[in-house]
DNA sequence: ATGATTACTATACAGATGTATAGTAATTGG
DNA sequence: CCAATTACTATACATCTGTATAGTAATCAT
Protein backbone atom coordinates (compact mmCIF):
# COMPACT_ATOMS: atom_id res chain seq x y z
CA UNK A 1 0.00 0.00 0.00
CA UNK A 2 1.26 3.22 -0.36
CA UNK A 3 0.81 5.35 1.86
CA UNK A 4 -1.69 9.15 1.85
CA UNK A 5 -0.42 11.96 2.50
CA UNK A 6 -2.83 14.67 5.28
CA UNK A 7 -4.59 16.25 2.79
CA UNK A 8 -5.48 12.78 0.51
CA UNK A 9 -6.51 11.27 3.37
CA UNK A 10 -8.87 14.53 4.49
CA UNK A 11 -10.44 14.08 0.45
CA UNK A 12 -10.65 10.23 1.65
CA UNK A 13 -12.13 10.86 4.58
CA UNK A 14 -14.84 13.07 2.95
CA UNK A 15 -15.62 11.11 0.61
CA UNK A 16 -15.93 8.21 2.74
CA UNK A 17 -18.50 10.43 5.21
CA UNK A 18 -20.34 11.59 2.17
CA UNK A 19 -21.22 8.01 0.77
CA UNK A 20 -21.97 6.67 4.24
CA UNK A 21 -24.40 9.94 4.95
CA UNK A 22 -25.87 11.14 1.88
CA UNK A 23 -25.42 7.57 -0.02
CA UNK A 24 -23.81 8.18 -2.85
CA UNK A 25 -20.06 9.42 -3.52
CA UNK A 26 -19.74 13.59 -4.17
CA UNK A 27 -19.09 15.17 -7.36
CA UNK A 28 -15.70 17.08 -7.92
CA UNK A 29 -17.65 19.77 -7.16
CA UNK A 30 -18.81 19.15 -4.28
CA UNK A 31 -15.59 17.89 -2.69
CA UNK A 32 -13.92 21.05 -3.89
CA UNK A 33 -16.60 23.37 -2.33
CA UNK A 34 -16.14 21.72 0.67
CA UNK A 35 -12.59 22.14 0.55
CA UNK A 36 -13.13 25.59 -0.38
CA UNK A 37 -10.93 24.82 -3.76
CA UNK A 38 -11.45 27.59 -6.29
CA UNK A 39 -10.59 24.91 -9.10
CA UNK A 40 -12.71 21.68 -9.89
CA UNK A 41 -9.62 20.37 -11.14
CA UNK A 42 -7.94 20.02 -7.77
CA UNK A 43 -10.42 18.29 -6.35
CA UNK A 44 -9.76 15.85 -9.36
CA UNK A 45 -6.40 15.72 -8.95
CA UNK A 46 -6.48 14.44 -5.21
CA UNK A 47 -9.30 11.67 -6.58
CA UNK A 48 -6.52 10.91 -9.29
CA UNK A 49 -4.03 10.16 -6.62
CA UNK A 50 -6.62 8.58 -4.63
CA UNK A 51 -7.41 6.27 -7.87
CA UNK A 52 -3.49 5.57 -8.69
CA UNK A 53 -2.99 5.03 -4.86
CA UNK A 54 -5.78 2.14 -4.67
CA UNK A 55 -7.84 3.85 -2.15
CA UNK A 56 -10.41 4.88 -4.47
CA UNK A 57 -12.44 2.56 -6.96
CA UNK A 58 -15.31 2.97 -9.20
CA UNK A 59 -15.84 3.65 -13.41
CA UNK A 60 -14.13 6.69 -14.18
CA UNK A 61 -16.43 8.99 -16.43
CA UNK A 62 -19.29 8.45 -14.48
CA UNK A 63 -21.36 10.36 -11.93
CA UNK A 64 -20.73 9.75 -8.26
CA UNK A 65 -19.46 6.31 -9.20
CA UNK A 66 -16.51 6.16 -6.53
CA UNK A 67 -16.26 3.79 -3.80
CA UNK A 68 -14.06 3.52 -1.16
CA UNK A 69 -11.29 0.84 -1.25
CA UNK A 70 -11.29 -0.24 2.85
CA UNK A 71 -8.07 0.95 4.31
CA UNK A 72 -8.22 -2.30 7.13
CA UNK A 73 -7.91 -4.72 3.96
CA UNK A 74 -4.07 -5.45 3.70
CA UNK A 75 -4.80 -5.83 -0.36
CA UNK A 76 -6.23 -2.66 -2.19
CA UNK A 77 -6.93 -4.19 -5.51
CA UNK A 78 -9.32 -7.32 -3.52
CA UNK A 79 -11.40 -5.04 -1.84
CA UNK A 80 -12.06 -2.96 -4.31
CA UNK A 81 -14.13 -5.31 -5.27
CA UNK A 82 -16.33 -5.50 -1.92
CA UNK A 83 -17.99 -1.62 -1.29
CA UNK A 84 -19.60 -1.43 2.12
CA UNK A 85 -22.73 -2.60 2.99
CA UNK A 86 -25.25 -3.13 5.61
CA UNK A 87 -27.15 -5.88 6.56
CA UNK A 88 -30.55 -5.08 8.70
CA UNK A 89 -30.51 -8.68 10.82
CA UNK A 90 -33.24 -9.88 12.69
CA UNK A 91 -33.33 -9.78 16.52
CA UNK A 92 -34.97 -12.70 18.05
CA UNK A 93 -35.49 -13.86 21.47
CA UNK A 94 -35.88 -16.99 20.77
CA UNK A 95 -35.71 -18.68 17.38
CA UNK A 96 -39.01 -20.70 16.11
CA UNK A 97 -38.10 -24.04 15.40
CA UNK A 98 -38.49 -24.17 11.17
CA UNK A 99 -36.94 -20.77 10.85
CA UNK A 100 -39.42 -19.89 8.38
CA UNK A 101 -40.68 -17.17 5.54
CA UNK A 102 -42.11 -14.42 8.24
CA UNK A 103 -39.36 -14.24 10.43
CA UNK A 104 -40.07 -10.51 10.61
CA UNK A 105 -42.97 -11.49 12.25
CA UNK A 106 -41.74 -12.64 15.09
CA UNK A 107 -38.42 -10.90 15.07
CA UNK A 108 -37.85 -8.77 18.38
CA UNK A 109 -36.33 -5.74 16.40
CA UNK A 110 -33.63 -5.10 13.75
CA UNK A 111 -29.81 -4.52 13.96
CA UNK A 112 -27.74 -2.67 11.53
CA UNK A 113 -24.35 -4.44 11.07
CA UNK A 114 -21.45 -3.30 9.00
CA UNK A 115 -20.54 -6.84 7.11
CA UNK A 116 -17.37 -5.41 6.57
CA UNK A 117 -16.39 -4.88 10.27
CA UNK A 118 -17.81 -8.43 11.31
CA UNK A 119 -16.37 -9.93 8.16
CA UNK A 120 -18.95 -11.62 7.16
CA UNK A 121 -20.89 -12.58 3.95
CA UNK A 122 -24.54 -11.48 4.52
CA UNK A 123 -26.86 -14.67 3.74
CA UNK A 124 -30.91 -14.08 3.70
CA UNK A 125 -30.13 -16.77 6.75
CA UNK A 126 -27.54 -14.57 8.83
CA UNK A 127 -29.81 -13.34 12.04
CA UNK A 128 -28.53 -12.04 15.22
CA UNK A 129 -29.76 -13.45 18.94
CA UNK A 130 -30.11 -11.68 21.94
CA UNK A 131 -28.24 -13.28 24.84
CA UNK A 132 -29.89 -14.35 27.81
CA UNK A 133 -28.56 -15.44 31.03
CA UNK A 134 -25.02 -17.04 31.43
CA UNK A 135 -25.17 -20.32 29.81
CA UNK A 136 -21.61 -19.06 27.73
CA UNK A 137 -20.04 -17.26 30.38
CA UNK A 138 -16.98 -19.75 29.42
CA UNK A 139 -17.07 -18.21 25.79
CA UNK A 140 -16.92 -14.80 27.45
CA UNK A 141 -20.23 -14.21 26.04
CA UNK A 142 -22.35 -12.24 28.52
CA UNK A 143 -26.17 -11.50 29.63
CA UNK A 144 -27.30 -9.02 26.43
CA UNK A 145 -24.74 -9.38 24.45
CA UNK A 146 -25.82 -9.74 20.65
CA UNK A 147 -24.88 -13.09 18.80
CA UNK A 148 -24.61 -13.20 14.94
CA UNK A 149 -25.33 -16.15 13.58
CA UNK A 150 -25.56 -17.86 10.71
CA UNK A 151 -28.78 -20.62 9.83
CA UNK A 152 -27.72 -23.06 7.75
CA UNK A 153 -24.37 -23.40 8.24
CA UNK A 154 -22.30 -26.83 8.80
CA UNK A 155 -20.96 -26.33 12.59
CA UNK A 156 -16.96 -27.54 13.35
CA UNK A 157 -15.98 -28.35 16.67
CA UNK A 158 -15.95 -25.94 18.52
CA UNK A 159 -18.50 -23.24 17.48
CA UNK A 160 -20.54 -21.66 19.17
CA UNK A 161 -24.13 -22.40 18.04
CA UNK A 162 -27.97 -21.82 18.97
CA UNK A 163 -29.91 -24.81 19.38
CA UNK A 164 -33.83 -24.90 19.96
CA UNK A 165 -34.05 -26.82 23.92
CA UNK A 166 -37.40 -27.21 25.49
CA UNK A 167 -38.71 -24.33 23.22
CA UNK A 168 -35.87 -21.80 23.47
CA UNK A 169 -32.81 -21.02 21.75
CA UNK A 170 -29.67 -21.38 23.59
CA UNK A 171 -26.23 -21.14 23.36
CA UNK A 172 -24.23 -23.90 23.50
CA UNK A 173 -20.65 -25.07 22.24
CA UNK A 174 -20.54 -27.91 19.71
CA UNK A 175 -18.32 -30.61 20.49
CA UNK A 176 -17.54 -33.18 17.90
CA UNK A 177 -14.98 -35.45 18.89
CA UNK A 178 -14.11 -38.42 16.66
CA UNK A 179 -15.54 -41.64 17.17
CA UNK A 180 -18.35 -40.31 18.96
CA UNK A 181 -21.65 -38.55 17.62
CA UNK A 182 -21.80 -34.86 18.33
CA UNK A 183 -23.19 -33.31 21.28
CA UNK A 184 -23.92 -30.02 22.45
CA UNK A 185 -22.19 -28.58 25.72
CA UNK A 186 -23.39 -25.48 28.00
CA UNK A 187 -19.99 -23.05 28.94
CA UNK A 188 -21.40 -23.14 32.46
CA UNK A 189 -20.76 -25.14 35.61
CA UNK A 190 -23.71 -24.75 36.25
CA UNK A 191 -25.21 -26.21 33.22
CA UNK A 192 -23.07 -29.57 33.08
CA UNK A 193 -25.92 -31.14 30.80
CA UNK A 194 -24.50 -32.74 27.39
CA UNK A 195 -27.12 -32.56 24.20
CA UNK A 196 -26.41 -34.73 21.66
CA UNK A 197 -27.38 -33.61 18.56
CA UNK A 198 -29.63 -35.71 16.72
CA UNK A 199 -32.69 -34.91 19.26
CA UNK A 200 -32.69 -31.05 18.70
CA UNK A 201 -32.26 -28.88 15.82
CA UNK A 202 -28.98 -26.12 15.53
CA UNK A 203 -30.82 -22.99 14.35
CA UNK A 204 -27.39 -21.72 13.74
CA UNK A 205 -23.85 -20.97 14.28
CA UNK A 206 -21.88 -17.67 15.74
CA UNK A 207 -20.21 -15.74 13.67
CA UNK A 208 -19.83 -12.14 15.74
CA UNK A 209 -20.77 -10.73 18.80
CA UNK A 210 -21.63 -7.39 19.29
CA UNK A 211 -21.89 -5.96 23.19
CA UNK A 212 -23.52 -2.75 23.93
CA UNK A 213 -21.81 -0.92 27.07
CA UNK A 214 -24.93 0.49 29.33
CA UNK A 215 -23.47 4.32 30.04
CA UNK B 1 -46.64 1.14 3.37
CA UNK B 2 -48.25 1.19 -0.33
CA UNK B 3 -47.71 -1.52 -2.18
CA UNK B 4 -45.54 -1.58 -5.75
CA UNK B 5 -46.93 -2.57 -8.43
CA UNK B 6 -44.87 -5.31 -10.22
CA UNK B 7 -43.25 -3.13 -12.64
CA UNK B 8 -42.33 -1.21 -9.91
CA UNK B 9 -40.49 -3.62 -8.00
CA UNK B 10 -38.28 -4.76 -10.70
CA UNK B 11 -37.05 -0.93 -10.95
CA UNK B 12 -36.36 -1.13 -7.44
CA UNK B 13 -34.66 -4.16 -7.44
CA UNK B 14 -32.70 -3.52 -10.34
CA UNK B 15 -32.10 -0.05 -8.38
CA UNK B 16 -30.51 -2.20 -5.13
CA UNK B 17 -28.40 -4.67 -7.82
CA UNK B 18 -26.90 -1.76 -9.25
CA UNK B 19 -26.11 0.08 -5.90
CA UNK B 20 -24.97 -2.94 -4.44
CA UNK B 21 -22.22 -4.06 -7.41
CA UNK B 22 -21.46 -0.68 -9.23
CA UNK B 23 -21.28 0.81 -5.83
CA UNK B 24 -23.48 3.85 -7.13
CA UNK B 25 -27.42 3.94 -8.44
CA UNK B 26 -27.61 4.14 -12.14
CA UNK B 27 -28.73 7.19 -13.72
CA UNK B 28 -32.55 7.03 -15.18
CA UNK B 29 -30.82 6.64 -18.98
CA UNK B 30 -29.52 3.16 -17.09
CA UNK B 31 -32.72 2.31 -16.13
CA UNK B 32 -34.19 2.97 -19.53
CA UNK B 33 -31.37 0.75 -21.66
CA UNK B 34 -32.00 -1.98 -18.90
CA UNK B 35 -35.78 -2.39 -19.52
CA UNK B 36 -35.43 -1.65 -22.87
CA UNK B 37 -37.27 1.78 -22.54
CA UNK B 38 -37.44 3.77 -25.52
CA UNK B 39 -38.03 6.88 -23.32
CA UNK B 40 -36.03 8.36 -20.58
CA UNK B 41 -39.01 9.60 -19.11
CA UNK B 42 -40.28 5.80 -18.19
CA UNK B 43 -37.70 5.26 -15.51
CA UNK B 44 -38.06 9.10 -14.78
CA UNK B 45 -41.72 8.26 -13.63
CA UNK B 46 -40.80 4.85 -12.00
CA UNK B 47 -38.45 6.17 -9.45
CA UNK B 48 -41.00 8.88 -9.23
CA UNK B 49 -43.63 6.53 -8.21
CA UNK B 50 -40.97 4.65 -5.99
CA UNK B 51 -40.32 7.65 -4.00
CA UNK B 52 -43.53 8.87 -3.85
CA UNK B 53 -44.32 5.27 -2.24
CA UNK B 54 -41.78 5.88 0.24
CA UNK B 55 -39.26 3.16 -1.35
CA UNK B 56 -36.46 5.36 -2.37
CA UNK B 57 -34.65 7.81 -1.07
CA UNK B 58 -32.39 10.67 -1.81
CA UNK B 59 -31.93 14.18 -3.01
CA UNK B 60 -33.77 14.72 -6.59
CA UNK B 61 -31.69 17.13 -8.98
CA UNK B 62 -28.26 15.03 -8.78
CA UNK B 63 -26.85 12.17 -10.50
CA UNK B 64 -27.13 8.60 -9.39
CA UNK B 65 -28.11 10.13 -5.77
CA UNK B 66 -30.86 7.51 -5.44
CA UNK B 67 -30.77 5.17 -2.11
CA UNK B 68 -33.25 1.96 -1.30
CA UNK B 69 -35.37 2.22 1.71
CA UNK B 70 -34.66 -0.59 3.35
CA UNK B 71 -37.77 -3.29 2.24
CA UNK B 72 -37.02 -5.54 5.66
CA UNK B 73 -38.43 -2.47 7.96
CA UNK B 74 -42.37 -2.61 8.58
CA UNK B 75 -43.02 1.52 8.33
CA UNK B 76 -41.03 3.23 5.33
CA UNK B 77 -41.94 6.72 7.30
CA UNK B 78 -39.86 6.03 10.57
CA UNK B 79 -37.22 4.02 8.37
CA UNK B 80 -36.98 7.52 6.06
CA UNK B 81 -35.96 9.61 9.08
CA UNK B 82 -33.82 6.86 10.77
CA UNK B 83 -31.57 7.00 8.30
CA UNK B 84 -28.93 4.86 9.30
CA UNK B 85 -25.62 6.27 9.76
CA UNK B 86 -22.06 4.70 9.84
CA UNK B 87 -19.10 6.41 11.62
CA UNK B 88 -15.23 5.77 10.16
CA UNK B 89 -13.66 4.87 13.38
CA UNK B 90 -10.01 4.61 13.41
CA UNK B 91 -8.38 1.32 14.88
CA UNK B 92 -5.18 1.47 17.23
CA UNK B 93 -2.90 -0.88 18.34
CA UNK B 94 -1.60 1.61 21.36
CA UNK B 95 -2.70 4.56 21.09
CA UNK B 96 0.14 7.81 21.41
CA UNK B 97 -0.29 9.50 24.88
CA UNK B 98 -1.75 12.85 23.39
CA UNK B 99 -4.15 11.38 21.07
CA UNK B 100 -3.33 14.65 18.93
CA UNK B 101 -4.55 16.05 15.38
CA UNK B 102 -2.35 13.13 13.23
CA UNK B 103 -4.46 10.28 14.72
CA UNK B 104 -4.92 8.60 11.65
CA UNK B 105 -0.80 8.46 10.99
CA UNK B 106 -0.84 5.94 13.81
CA UNK B 107 -4.36 4.22 13.12
CA UNK B 108 -3.76 0.30 12.30
CA UNK B 109 -6.65 0.67 10.11
CA UNK B 110 -10.89 1.85 10.21
CA UNK B 111 -13.59 0.03 11.00
CA UNK B 112 -16.94 1.23 10.20
CA UNK B 113 -19.58 0.94 12.74
CA UNK B 114 -22.99 1.42 12.83
CA UNK B 115 -24.08 3.86 15.59
CA UNK B 116 -27.24 2.92 16.17
CA UNK B 117 -26.50 -0.62 16.52
CA UNK B 118 -23.94 0.54 19.03
CA UNK B 119 -26.08 3.06 20.66
CA UNK B 120 -23.56 5.51 20.67
CA UNK B 121 -23.26 8.91 19.79
CA UNK B 122 -20.23 9.88 17.63
CA UNK B 123 -18.00 12.03 18.29
CA UNK B 124 -14.42 12.40 16.82
CA UNK B 125 -12.86 11.37 19.74
CA UNK B 126 -14.52 7.96 19.70
CA UNK B 127 -11.98 5.29 18.48
CA UNK B 128 -11.73 1.75 18.77
CA UNK B 129 -8.78 -0.57 19.98
CA UNK B 130 -7.94 -4.06 19.15
CA UNK B 131 -7.33 -6.12 22.37
CA UNK B 132 -4.16 -7.60 23.24
CA UNK B 133 -3.66 -10.36 25.71
CA UNK B 134 -6.25 -10.74 28.48
CA UNK B 135 -6.17 -8.71 31.16
CA UNK B 136 -9.40 -7.78 31.41
CA UNK B 137 -10.80 -11.82 30.85
CA UNK B 138 -12.27 -11.49 34.21
CA UNK B 139 -14.94 -8.28 32.19
CA UNK B 140 -15.22 -11.28 28.91
CA UNK B 141 -13.30 -9.26 26.64
CA UNK B 142 -10.54 -11.41 25.02
CA UNK B 143 -7.76 -11.29 22.60
CA UNK B 144 -8.58 -10.02 19.02
CA UNK B 145 -11.88 -8.51 20.61
CA UNK B 146 -12.33 -4.70 19.18
CA UNK B 147 -13.09 -2.65 22.06
CA UNK B 148 -15.26 1.32 21.17
CA UNK B 149 -14.23 3.97 23.37
CA UNK B 150 -14.56 7.48 23.92
CA UNK B 151 -11.75 9.71 24.74
CA UNK B 152 -12.42 12.88 27.11
CA UNK B 153 -15.25 11.03 28.92
CA UNK B 154 -15.28 10.97 32.76
CA UNK B 155 -14.91 7.22 33.75
CA UNK B 156 -17.64 6.15 36.46
CA UNK B 157 -16.48 3.47 39.43
CA UNK B 158 -16.63 0.26 37.41
CA UNK B 159 -16.49 1.39 33.71
CA UNK B 160 -13.55 0.02 31.94
CA UNK B 161 -10.82 2.62 30.34
CA UNK B 162 -7.45 2.69 28.34
CA UNK B 163 -4.65 4.04 29.87
CA UNK B 164 -1.15 4.34 28.79
CA UNK B 165 0.85 2.14 30.80
CA UNK B 166 4.67 1.47 29.76
CA UNK B 167 3.87 2.97 26.45
CA UNK B 168 1.05 0.80 25.67
CA UNK B 169 -2.67 0.99 26.04
CA UNK B 170 -3.99 -1.29 28.47
CA UNK B 171 -7.26 -1.89 29.29
CA UNK B 172 -8.36 -1.68 33.14
CA UNK B 173 -11.46 -1.18 35.33
CA UNK B 174 -11.50 2.19 36.75
CA UNK B 175 -12.33 1.99 40.66
CA UNK B 176 -13.62 4.86 42.42
CA UNK B 177 -14.37 3.98 46.37
CA UNK B 178 -15.78 6.93 48.78
CA UNK B 179 -12.43 7.96 50.44
CA UNK B 180 -10.35 6.81 48.40
CA UNK B 181 -8.26 7.36 45.15
CA UNK B 182 -8.95 6.14 42.10
CA UNK B 183 -7.11 3.46 40.72
CA UNK B 184 -7.11 1.29 37.79
CA UNK B 185 -7.79 -2.80 38.29
CA UNK B 186 -6.73 -5.44 35.82
CA UNK B 187 -9.50 -8.21 35.48
CA UNK B 188 -7.03 -10.93 35.49
CA UNK B 189 -5.45 -12.83 38.45
CA UNK B 190 -2.17 -12.85 36.94
CA UNK B 191 -2.00 -9.10 36.52
CA UNK B 192 -2.93 -7.92 40.23
CA UNK B 193 -1.42 -4.82 40.07
CA UNK B 194 -3.04 -1.53 41.08
CA UNK B 195 -2.33 1.40 39.03
CA UNK B 196 -2.79 4.81 41.24
CA UNK B 197 -4.74 6.95 38.03
CA UNK B 198 -2.87 10.41 38.86
CA UNK B 199 0.06 8.72 37.36
CA UNK B 200 -0.73 7.66 34.25
CA UNK B 201 -3.39 9.24 31.45
CA UNK B 202 -7.02 7.66 30.75
CA UNK B 203 -7.51 7.56 27.08
CA UNK B 204 -10.83 6.43 27.16
CA UNK B 205 -13.68 4.70 28.37
CA UNK B 206 -15.50 2.02 26.70
CA UNK B 207 -18.86 2.46 25.28
CA UNK B 208 -19.06 -0.64 22.87
CA UNK B 209 -17.56 -4.06 21.96
CA UNK B 210 -17.31 -6.03 18.59
CA UNK B 211 -15.90 -9.49 18.07
CA UNK B 212 -15.28 -11.82 15.10
CA UNK B 213 -15.28 -15.27 15.20
CA UNK B 214 -13.03 -16.61 12.94
CA UNK B 215 -14.48 -19.16 10.73
C1' DA C 1 20.28 21.62 -10.26
C1' DT C 2 16.76 19.02 -11.76
C1' DG C 3 12.98 16.23 -12.49
C1' DA C 4 9.01 14.34 -9.91
C1' DT C 5 5.35 14.87 -6.90
C1' DT C 6 2.05 17.59 -4.36
C1' DA C 7 -1.34 21.14 -4.27
C1' DC C 8 -3.48 24.18 -6.13
C1' DT C 9 -5.96 28.50 -9.73
C1' DA C 10 -8.51 29.57 -13.90
C1' DT C 11 -11.07 28.53 -17.85
C1' DA C 12 -13.32 25.63 -21.09
C1' DC C 13 -16.03 21.95 -23.27
C1' DA C 14 -18.42 17.65 -24.58
C1' DG C 15 -21.37 14.64 -22.99
C1' DA C 16 -24.04 12.86 -19.10
C1' DT C 17 -28.01 13.65 -16.45
C1' DG C 18 -32.44 15.23 -14.21
C1' DT C 19 -36.43 17.33 -15.53
C1' DA C 20 -40.25 18.94 -18.43
C1' DT C 21 -43.97 19.08 -22.05
C1' DA C 22 -47.11 16.59 -24.98
C1' DG C 23 -49.16 12.64 -26.05
C1' DT C 24 -50.97 7.33 -26.44
C1' DA C 25 -52.85 3.08 -24.63
C1' DA C 26 -54.34 -0.05 -21.09
C1' DT C 27 -56.06 -0.96 -16.53
C1' DT C 28 -58.52 -0.10 -12.25
C1' DG C 29 -61.80 1.70 -8.71
C1' DG C 30 -66.00 4.18 -7.75
C1' DC D 1 -69.15 5.67 -17.63
C1' DC D 2 -65.41 8.52 -15.89
C1' DA D 3 -61.41 9.83 -13.42
C1' DA D 4 -57.15 8.26 -11.78
C1' DT D 5 -53.24 5.47 -12.15
C1' DT D 6 -49.95 2.80 -14.66
C1' DA D 7 -46.81 2.39 -18.34
C1' DC D 8 -44.90 3.94 -21.58
C1' DT D 9 -42.98 7.10 -26.62
C1' DA D 10 -40.70 11.20 -28.41
C1' DT D 11 -38.27 15.34 -28.08
C1' DA D 12 -36.07 19.07 -25.84
C1' DC D 13 -33.26 21.77 -22.56
C1' DA D 14 -30.61 23.65 -18.74
C1' DT D 15 -27.28 22.34 -15.93
C1' DC D 16 -24.46 19.01 -13.77
C1' DT D 17 -20.32 16.52 -14.17
C1' DG D 18 -15.89 14.46 -15.61
C1' DT D 19 -12.11 15.69 -18.10
C1' DA D 20 -8.67 18.64 -20.29
C1' DT D 21 -5.21 22.46 -21.09
C1' DA D 22 -2.17 25.85 -19.14
C1' DG D 23 -0.21 27.57 -15.52
C1' DT D 24 2.10 28.74 -10.44
C1' DA D 25 4.41 27.52 -6.27
C1' DA D 26 6.42 24.47 -2.87
C1' DT D 27 8.62 20.32 -1.39
C1' DC D 28 11.64 16.40 -1.94
C1' DA D 29 14.65 12.83 -3.59
C1' DT D 30 18.43 12.05 -6.92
Amino acid sequence: MKTLTHRQQDVLEFIGQTIDNAGAAPTFREIAAHFRFRSVKAAADHVAALRRKGALAGAPRRARALSIVDAADDDWATARALGRRLARLPVYGTIPAGLAEDRRQEARGCVAVDLDTLGIRPTPRTFALEVRGDSMIGRHIVDGDLVVLEHGKMPRHGDVVAALIDNESTLKTFVQERGRPPCLKAENPRYPRLHPVGELVIQGVMVGLIRKVKV
